[in-house]
RNA sequence: GCGUUCGUAGCUCAGCUGGAUAGAGCACCGGUUUGCGGUACCGGCGGUCAGGGAUUCGAAUUCCUUCGAGCGCACCA
């Protein structure tokens, strides 16, 4: 809608117009302050050119009026467009918003170590990927959803040590003391009881046996996360294991120092990556003096496989604490031969939480973490997931658990599930057949319906500017506003009975759809339905 | 110290590439249809957009600077 009056004024003008939203409704459905920025070019004041330009627009198919008011110029749409475009919607309901963009995406986000089930601060960035996902699918993007596995290095052998001394604990009943760096938690009894079925207690008791038991529970992990992960609607296309990547480590470095002779260096034993050159603060060890490589050492051969695979464009979200990271890895592309303005990496900020006030606490190896799947319990993944992509994901974020289990308008969840449910109810109420409705036009309706039909209509330009911005809260807000306006619409006006009965549950036909559409984009399913017991 | 993200109402946050009177929710106070789910709606209270400077027709938004906060600054992942 918003593209196809851009692109009229575009033809217009001969150039980029600026479209915004009128402050006051009542000026129009768009408006643009084109006339200031052309003030100082022709030497005339803003309002005469404002005035000149709304003159000039009499004979055109899509306003109805285009006014200018104070240098801005305010555009109405017509009814006629406005009628035919909402019929579409209503008759396409799968395609409405959809695009057909063509880039090839590769996605990489949550990837958090097997070591232990995510945390809450794993789940924010799993609600932010997933979502930036969904909409780019409905955009047509060929995206693909990848894991990167952590499966090799130091804390896969932490974790089997871990098991070993829960199990000597609790199972073989030894008294034993955790050092500090030891994973704790409940799921290491769900692991250490299904290695005594596997293996037999022995395993416990025999150090040369950890690695095994090790290899083994981090599959285990992978479950365990991959299931919170689907209960939270969240699904991967491909997992990427660092294990299998090693093996290919000689050919990348040889690709590099291909590229740029002093990519790679030796000193002091050691193997060293030039990121410094690159940006970077410091050169960085790839290859310690006892040959084994260090993380970043498959994190290049990782970005390489990427590369080699052939998308158009890389998008990774990280955590806040791994900011510093992101300019060796971009060095280690350019080395490679690949453009590192093709790799965008997205950072999701720390989150605290509050529950009635208090303040939990996260670490990460302490038994005390707040578990994803316990939020999941408490307020139920589609209230986690929509306060999650409600917030911009680069700022920290502080919430109260509390705020999510209300049944009323203060739960945003709560008040966009329960606008979509009053329209089902009504539209079951009502006398007339779907068929009557959908023949009936949506012309001549009065102010607010109008305006309301109008925000409904809008959604494709917030799937749109939500990914192009990696905003995906321009989404919930869009949803929360909608969902306002339904409300208001509901109390002011009386639908059935009405002579305009039937037009009116179009319109209630389309803001639903609206709702509907942009809830599955965040992976939430619109319910019909809300049941006071209902309390997940 | 260096890097980075930020600082908007009592609290949690929006405010897009500069544009019309800086917005929501919570909290607090007061109201509401003979009408379909009052699980809703409306109104009030509340702001020096951290401080200062610059750019211009115009700045919460851009730039500089001071102050304050989070995060990072490993041969851990």
């Amino acid at each position: 809608m918003k593209q196809r009056v851009s692109a009229l004024l575009r033809e217009k003008f001969g150039r980029e117009v600026v479209l915004e939203k009128p402050k006051d409704r009542s000026f129009g459905h768009f408006a643009t302050p084109i006339a200031f920025s052309l003030a100082k070019e022709l030497r005339k004041s803003p309002m005469v050119i404002a005035e000149d330009l709304a003159s000039s627009f009499n004979d055109s198919e899509i306003f109805t009026s285009v006014e200018s008011v104070k240098g801005y110029l305010n555009f109405r749409l017509s009814e006629h467009f406005l009628n035919d475009y909402a019929l579409w919607a209503l008759e396409n309901e799968n395609d409405f918003g959809k695009q057909e963009k063509k880039e090839k995406i590769l996605l990489e986000f949550v990837s958090a170590n097997p070591t232990g089930p995510l945390h809450i601060g794993h789940a924010r960035g799993a609600v932010y990927g997933d979502t930036l996902y969904r909409l780019a699918k409905h955009l047509g993007y060929d995206i693909t959803a990848e894991y990167y596995v952590n499966d090799a290095g130091n804390q896969i052998d932490l974790l089997g040590l871990s098991i070993a001394l829960y199990a000597r604990e609790n199972i073989l009943n030894e008294s034993v003391e955790y050092p500090e760096s030891y994973y704790r938690g409940e799921y290491l009894d769900g692991l250490a009881k299904g290695a005594v079925e596997k293996f037999g207690v022995e395993i416990f008791s025999d150090e040369s046996r950890y690695k095994e038991l090790a290899l083994w529970a981090k599959d285990g992990v992978m479950d365990i996360i991959t299931k919170s992960l689907a209960d939270t609607n969240i699904f991967f296309d491909t997992f990427v294991k660092e294990s299998s990547l090693y093996s290919e480590w000689d050919r990348v470095m040889d690709k590099m120092a291909s590229t740029d002779k002093n990519a790679i260096y030796k000193k002091e034993d050691k193997v060293w990556l030039s990121s410094e050159a690159k940006g970077d603060d410091n050169d960085r060890v790839v290859v310690r003096e006892d040959g084994r490589p260090t993380y970043l050492a498959g994190d290049i051969v990782y970005h390489n496989q990427k590369f080699e695979r052939g998308y158009d464009h890389y998008i990774n979200i990280w955590g806040a604490d791994h900011h510093g990271y992101i300019p060796r890895v971009n060095a280690a592309v350019e080395y490679l031969g690949y453009d590192s303005n093709k790799l965008e990496t997205l950072l999701a900020q720390m989150v605290s939480l509050l529950k009635d006030g208090e303040p939990y606490k996260m670490s990460k190896r302490a038994g005390n973490v707040i578990l994803m799947s316990d939020i999941v319990e408490e307020i139920g993944a589609d209230a986690l997931r929509f306060i999650f992509a409600s917030k911009k994901s680069d700022t920290a974020l502080e919430f109260d658990l509390a705020e999510f289990k209300k049944q009323d308008s203060s739960n945003p969840i709560f008040y966009v599930q329960y606008a979509h449910a009053r329209i089902q109810t009504i539209i079951n109420k009502s006398e007339l057949s779907k068929h009557e409705i959908m023949e009936s036009s949506l012309m001549g309706l009065e102010e607010n319906a109008d305006i309301l039909l109008f925000d409904a209509l809008l959604l494709p330009e917030v799937i749109e500017d939500a990914f192009s911005s990696r905003q995906v809260q321009k989404l919930t807000d869009y949803l929360k506003a909608l969902a306002a306006s339904l409300h208001k619409f509901y109390y002011d006006c009386k639908i059935i009975g009405s002579d305009d009965e039937a037009k009116l549950l179009k319109l209630l036909l389309v803001v639903a759809l609206s709702l509907k559409t942009g809830l599955s984009l965040m992976g939430i399913e619109a319910k019909d339905h809300m049941s006071r017991e209902d309390n997940a």
